[in-house]
RNA sequence: UACCCGGUGGUGUAAUUGGCAACACAACUGGUUUUGGUCCAGUCAUUCGAGGUUCGAGUCCUCGCCGGGUAGCCA
């Protein structure tokens, strides 16, 4: 679309000076290609993000392709999760593709390239290919198969298609050059022989063909003109080019290599996840802790706010990790505009008005979004016993405290100004039991009559009509910044974080019950949350905390404790 | 070091292609505020090192140093 705009990255830098150059005509053709072997995560939507990004920007194509050429591994339960991530991400594909749609074609251009002498069927063991493939610092051996005719090729083709041979008996391997220094170009492999029941050919072939032998001809026969993947593909660009050449297209698609997504304090990898859903440490794929789409969806993360977090991580060929802090900006970002404003107390301390009259329910009106004045106001019932939290409190304030404390006196939200006269204490433990304390009737609506400065505002809600509801409080799985690289002798359960998924409950203001399932919320000076999805009933909401609002005070007083221990 | 890729603040990404190193996050300082939230202002890098070309180098050249990838019939 805005082709004269500066260009984002690396990538549309190219794609500038293609079209400039008259490449494909000016077209722009590009894909995404997940193998339906897990659900997607964060990393993936890097990719979904710069595919569909690029096509949009390009007035281009993006389809979706299913990389679908191992049927041991894949699943239609994936097929179908995938595209239900890709829709709530907010793109939708110009085609839907499967390598196995193009089965025929590969076999027929496979049988093309025997004809010329570029492919041959090896007897080979995998064992005897891995020796005979050499080494990184030592050329290959030629396979004694290598120099059979072209006819018996042919035949031995037919027959492994034909399922004359047993599983892993025989492949066919492109004729490259076993010396290469390009491991990669040392004969590899374009189909093994693999009985396994396809999830969409279901029995009907037994030779499937490697990634390397359908990914560029998948992206060829779509018409793709730009070919993005990760980095570990970089070594097999070489190999992408020379299938390519020896099809004999013109103008073919064109590999370009970027950064795949590495994200603090959390996994990414499908084995990492697989081991934490199968080893029971987490609750499934869709767990609000894991950094996949279908948990991130139901931790209440907004698609806007991961594509905005795309959008700011940029695209290089640098191999880096983003700090953890960045995603929670930008769910806070678009939260903080979005999400409407309610008040729950987690640690619950009893705080008595003396002179509030016993009887009385006095409403006071409440912003519902101060970001958003479309979102209106709420009536909130103040009355003589209100619950505070424990946490808002100190019998010692240190230096710089603004909340409550012996004499105080603080403004409760949208409510009153209270100093505190008395605290009840239990005559054994001393535990804070109750804080006795006068209001100022002068103080309603944020006035101070007297022009008086009260720092001070704490979050509340009205005991008698408060209500308790369960509530989900998340954070970081792991302890260490990098848990995908486990250190000797540990595993990656060793690394979890003890206290990821806490459950507690919160007395929360009335209105909060009508919370429905996938509803969120600001609760001030907390945090946000949502109604969880699996967890909630109608009439009974059960919360999660999304992300914990920014705390500076927090941070303040570690701070002073650091520099005083 | 067999080949390939890369190196710009604490973390990421930019730099009109040789012309004042910018933006975001983090951190810190101050201001505003009925959320210690939000918002606003300010502080925080002479670009891995050494040479060279040039009026001028993050950008070009040479030599180093460091990091990552590749030896699946996974993708």
């Amino acid at each position: 679309m805005q082709e004269q705009g500066k260009p984002d990255n690396f990538i549309e830098k190219n794609i500038i000076e293609d079209i400039s150059s008259g490449l494909n005509k000016g077209r722009v053709q590009v894909r995404f290609p997940p193998q339906p072997n897990g659900y997607l995560h964060i990393g993936h939507a890097k990719a979904i993000c710069l595919n569909f990004g690029l096509a949009s920007r390009f007035e281009g194509h993006c389809n979706l392709r299913f990389d679908d050429t191992n049927p041991l591994r894949e699943k239609q339960e994936y097929v179908d999760s995938i595209q239900e991530d890709i829709r709530w991400l907010g793109f939708e594909w110009d085609q839907l593709c499967f390598a196995s749609d193009y089965f025929d074609q590969f076999h027929d251009w496979a049988v093309q390239l025997i004809g010329q002498g570029d492919a041959y069927v090896c007897d080979l063991t995998a064992e005897e290919v891995r020796e005979y493939r050499g080494g990184l610092k030592e050329p290959g051996r030629d396979s004694p198969h290598r120099d059979r005719t072209i006819e018996e090729n042919l035949r031995l083709f037919a027959l492994m298609k034909g399922g004359e041979f047993p599983d892993g008996s025989k492949t066919l391997r492109a004729r490259i050059d076993m010396a290469s220094p390009h491991i990669i170009m040392r004969d590899p492999v374009m189909y093994r022989i693999l009985r396994s029941t396809h999830h969409r050919t279901g029995d009907d072939w037994c030779i499937y063909p490697t990634y390397d032998w359908a990914h560029g001809q998948g992206d060829a026969i779509e018409g793709v003109t730009h070919s993005l993947c990760s980095l570990e593909f970089t070594n097999h660009r070489p190999l992408y080019e020379w299938f390519l050449d020896k099809i004999g297209l013109e103008d073919g698609p064109r590999q370009t290599e970027f950064a795949r997504l590495a994200l603090s304090y959390t996994v990414m990898s499908k084995r990492s996840l697989r081991t934490l859903i199968e080893d029971g440490h987490v609750e499934g794929w869709d767990d609000p802790r894991l950094p996949t789409l279908s948990g991130m969806r139901r931790r209440g993360y907004t698609p806007e706010s991961i594509r905005s977090f795309m959008n700011g991580i940029g695209v290089a060929k640098f191999n880096s990790t983003i700090e953890y802090s960045v995603l929670e900006n930008s769910i806070r970002d678009h939260l903080n505009k979005i999400a409407p404003r309610r008040m729950a107390v987690f640690n619950p301390l009893k705080l008595v008005i003396e002179n509030f009259p016993e009887d009385l329910q006095e409403m006071v009106e409440a912003v519902n979004n101060p970001e958003d004045s479309e979102s209106g106001t709420r009536q909130l019932p103040f009355e003589r016993e209100l619950w505070v939290d424990r946490d808002d409190f100190r019998l010692e304030p240190p230096r710089k405290w603004r909340r409550l404390a012996p004499g105080a006196e603080v403004r409760l939200r949208y409510g009153y100004c209270v100093t505190v006269q008395d605290v009840i204490q239990n005559s054994e433990t001393g535990e804070v039991e109750e804080l006795r304390c006068v209001y100022d009737p002068e103080t309603a609506r944020g006035q101070t009559p007297d022009g008086r400065k009260v720092r001070g505002i704490i979050h509340w809600v009205p005991a008698s009509c408060c209500i308790e509801l369960p509530v989900r409080l998340y954070s970081p799985l792991f302890v260490v910044p990098d848990p995908d690289h486990v250190p000797e002798g540990k595993q990656l359960a060793d690394l979890l974080a003890p206290g990821s998924l806490e459950e507690t409950t919160a007395l929360c203001e009335p209105s909060l019950q009508e919370a429905n399932p996938g509803d969120r919320f600001q609760l001030e000076r907390v945090g946000y949350f949502i109604a969880d999805q699996h967890l909630s009933c109608p009439g009974a909401p059960h919360f999660a905390r999304i992300v914990p609002l920014r705390d500076s005070w927090a941070k303040q007083e570690k701070r002073q404790a650091d520099s005083r221990s």
